[in-house]
RNA sequence: GGGCGCGUAGCUCAAACGGAUAGAGCACCGGAUUUCUAAUCCGGUGGUUGCAGGUUCGAUUCCUGCCGCGCCUACCA
């Protein structure tokens, strides 16, 4: 409802400069929440006008208050000094809109978005820094679908690469075992977290002897070949592990379409159709000396002119050999930067190959997550060939994502190159005292830092499900105590929303550039700034409710407050504190749109806060059941019902859930 | 060396697109409701936004230079 006003006073707005100031050139036309709600509903700062239409601000802002006509929704408009011009919603207009819960009309974005996340090797348990990831990817996924976007999620799953190998070598040189011992060992509950040790096994004996290197490249050059035993050993660790993850994120409810693994994108030899692009569009040339001789290169992303050169010379730039990026070695094998174009062609339908499909895993709610095959099933869902895409990457990746986007463009692809967002966010590191927690011996050096980073390659670092695990047990505590009447599994059911909840709002409430430095107390809190703050708002407005024997929903639906009724207990003295809660509650599509825009979900997480906040003060202030003014009784339970409302949805974005109590 | 990013209260973080008195949570101190359950609320302490310049009516935000920190910079993925 926000929104929909902001935009419509942005038009309105324009249409009437334009009109009063024939010729002017108009400068970005800004609209702003204003610090306080005393001042009003909507800022814009008029000081940007003041040089094209070469007049005062205050001028321009009292011309547009008395001129500009009625506007509905819109109060009235007041003029600020310095140069602002401060314009009020109409209350009750706003009440009446939101009490029946009308949509605003939404210009219907068409085309499919594809969003890659997770994406974890699957060699090993996920840790909080894959959480971090899953959890902006999949509420990514619901903002845009909150948007009105059809959106597919696809978890990109490396399977050839070192990493599966490392822990193969494992299996087979370490710990010595047949293909059937690993499958028995693969179908135990906690397979991935077996995974784990042994990787950081590995880890270390290739350390003790370089020489074990030589077995890691072996086994490398062994999985490329799809007959071969360690091939087959490779799929299975890697598909059980694989399993764990999707089973992992699950528990998170977090979901995906499908699942494309490198396998099929190097056996159906997409590699080959990419290259011959890459090849005739100039975009990979062929270097004939130094370091990388008989290497196919391309500029490095962000190193010098990727746009045309100035035209002195028709000669293709040499490219110095620091900006060079490899991506078909002297063996003439493809690098995983190679391997990344030719997927990315593909997701915008630009390759003229497709995989094979079959399904994998069934959801509880019956949805199926596929996965590529060399021989897929004949009916399946159509993925791919989309009109924009996001990728959830850490920061850390961003010249490699760059490299795609630039090949893209050099393809001449410029629409498809302005459509790839790398969704990029910093890393999940750790606090010095958590790392002493788990039990790590830090250097002198380590212990200043205010953050370390985890490596799965040490083992180092808080696996998912043993953090869900604690939060659970945490939560379940304070269920105990405060519900003992109630089942047991009705009670681990309660602490596992609240667990969920904690766990998601924590990742969610920073922004996506700032490195978490990840501490139990903090992340096991469920006061002040946290899921479980807005979820036992919910609770309360709930219970309210059920006291009065009513359904929030259906009252809302059935009140006949009217117009007079808001206008008496929204307008005039103390009706701010009332009017922030429908302000706020007004706002939730307006904040989805902007966490869209700026691809920040953080902002949501603060809505979520901010309702909570304020409900929680409200809830404080006002007795209501008590109330005895019959009229301002069911003003106050619409208040509720449509704070409540606003709140469920904002965290049902966020993939929380609200349990019936806590 | 080059590229990207960061530096805000004791701690962890906000303040999108330059805007009004830089806000929260935690911690600390002091209070509140025999209620619609205190996982709550109210109040207090706490700031030269790393430093120095510049642009602007206006800078935490943009530019330049320093200082400090992190990440990236493989014929690994």
């Amino acid at each position: 409802m926000y929104r929909h006003l902001e935009r419509r006073l942005a038009v309105r707005l324009r249409e009437f400069l334009l009109q009063r100031y024939p010729g002017a050139t108009l400068p970005n036309i800004v609209i702003e929440p204003p610090p306080k709600v005393e001042l009003g509903d909507f800022a814009i700062p008029v000081f940007p006008f003041a040089k094209s239409l070469r007049t005062a601000p205050l001028k321009i802002a009292e011309t547009i208050r008395a001129e500009i006509g009625p506007i509905e929704g819109i109060a009235g408009m007041q003029v600020a000094p310095p140069g602002y011009l401060n314009v009020k919603i109409d209350r009750a207009w706003t009440a009446l809109a939101l009490a029946a819960n009308q949509k605003a009309p939404t210009t219907a974005a068409v085309g499919k978005i594809l969003v890659e996340h997770t994406s974890i090797n699957p060699n090993k348990a996920a840790h909080i820094g894959h959480l971090r990831n899953a959890i902006l990817g999949d509420t990514f996924v619901r903002l845009l679908r909150y948007a009105g976007r059809e959106v597919d999620i696809q978890n990109y799953i490396d399977n050839t690469g070192v990493q599966v190998a490392d822990v193969v070598v494992g299996f087979t040189h370490i710990e010595k075992k047949s293909r059937a011992e690993i499958e028995s060992l693969a179908s135990q509950p906690r397979f991935d977290y077996y995974c784990w040790d042994l990787y950081a096994r590995v880890s270390q004996w290739y350390e003790q002897d370089k020489q074990n290197l030589q077995i890691r490249a072996q086994t490398l050059h062994g999985i490329e070949d799809a007959a071969s035993e360690t091939a087959a050993i490779a799929e299975l660790i890697s598909t059980a592990v694989l399993r764990r993850h999707i089973e992992t994120m699950d528990r998170l409810d977090i979901e995906y379409d499908f699942l494309p693994r490198e396998s099929e994108i190097l056996h159906l030899h997409f590699w080959d159709a990419a290259f011959a692009k890459l090849k005739d569009a100039g975009v990979l040339t062929f270097e004939t000396q130094g370091k990388n001789k008989g290497c196919w290169v391309m500029r490095r992303a962000g190193t010098g002119s990727t746009t045309e050169n100035t035209g002195d010379t028709e000669e293709l730039v040499k490219i110095s050999e620091e900006d060079q990026k490899v991506i078909v070695r002297s063996n003439g094998t493809v690098g995983y930067v190679g391997k990344d174009i030719a997927y990315h062609m593909w997701k915008f339908g630009l390759l003229g190959r497709d995989f094979g499909y079959r399904k994998f895993y069934r959801y509880p709610n019956q949805h199926d997550c596929w996965i590529s095959a060399m021989q897929g099933e004949k009916e399946h869902p159509h993925f791919g060939d989309v009109e924009e895409i996001y990728n959830v990457i850490d920061a850390r990746q961003s010249e490699a994502q760059n490299t795609v986007i630039e090949a893209l463009r050099g393809l001449g692809h410029n629409e498809a190159a302005d459509h790839y967002t790398h969704f990029s966010y910093e890393m999940v590191a750790l606090t010095p005292r958590c790392a002493v927690e788990l039990g790590y011996k830090l250097s002198e050096e380590d212990k200043t830092r205010s953050y370390i980073e985890v490596s799965g390659r040490k083992g180092f670092g808080v696996k998912a499900d043993d953090l869900l695990d604690q939060l659970i047990v945490s939560a379940k505590n304070e269920v105990d105590s405060r519900h003992p009447q109630l089942t047991e599994t009705g009670r681990l059911s309660i602490a596992t929303q609240i667990a969920v909840g904690a766990l998601r709002y924590f990742m969610l409430k920073f922004t996506k550039q700032s490195v978490i430095a990840f501490d139990f107390k903090e992340a096991l809190s469920f006061e002040g700034e946290t899921g479980p703050y807005s979820q036992y708002a919910v609770v309360r407005a709930t219970s309210i409710f059920k006291k009065a024997a009513a359904d929030p929903d259906t009252f809302l639906r059935d009140s006949n407050i009217s117009a007079a009724d808001f206008e008496r207990f929204l307008v005039g003295e103390n009706a701010d504190e009332f009017w922030e809660l429908w302000l706020a509650s007004a706002k939730t599509s307006y904040i989805v749109n902007q966490c869209i825009s700026t691809t920040e979900p953080a902002y949501l997480a603060k809505h979520a806060f901010q309702l909570a906040q304020l409900f929680n003060a409200f809830y404080h202030r006002h007795p209501i059941l008590s109330e005895s003014d019959e009229k301002r009784k069911q003003f106050l339970l619409a208040t509720v019902a449509v704070v409540r409302r606003e709140l469920i949805r904002t965290l049902s974005i966020m993939g929380i859930t609200v349990p019936p109590v806590m």
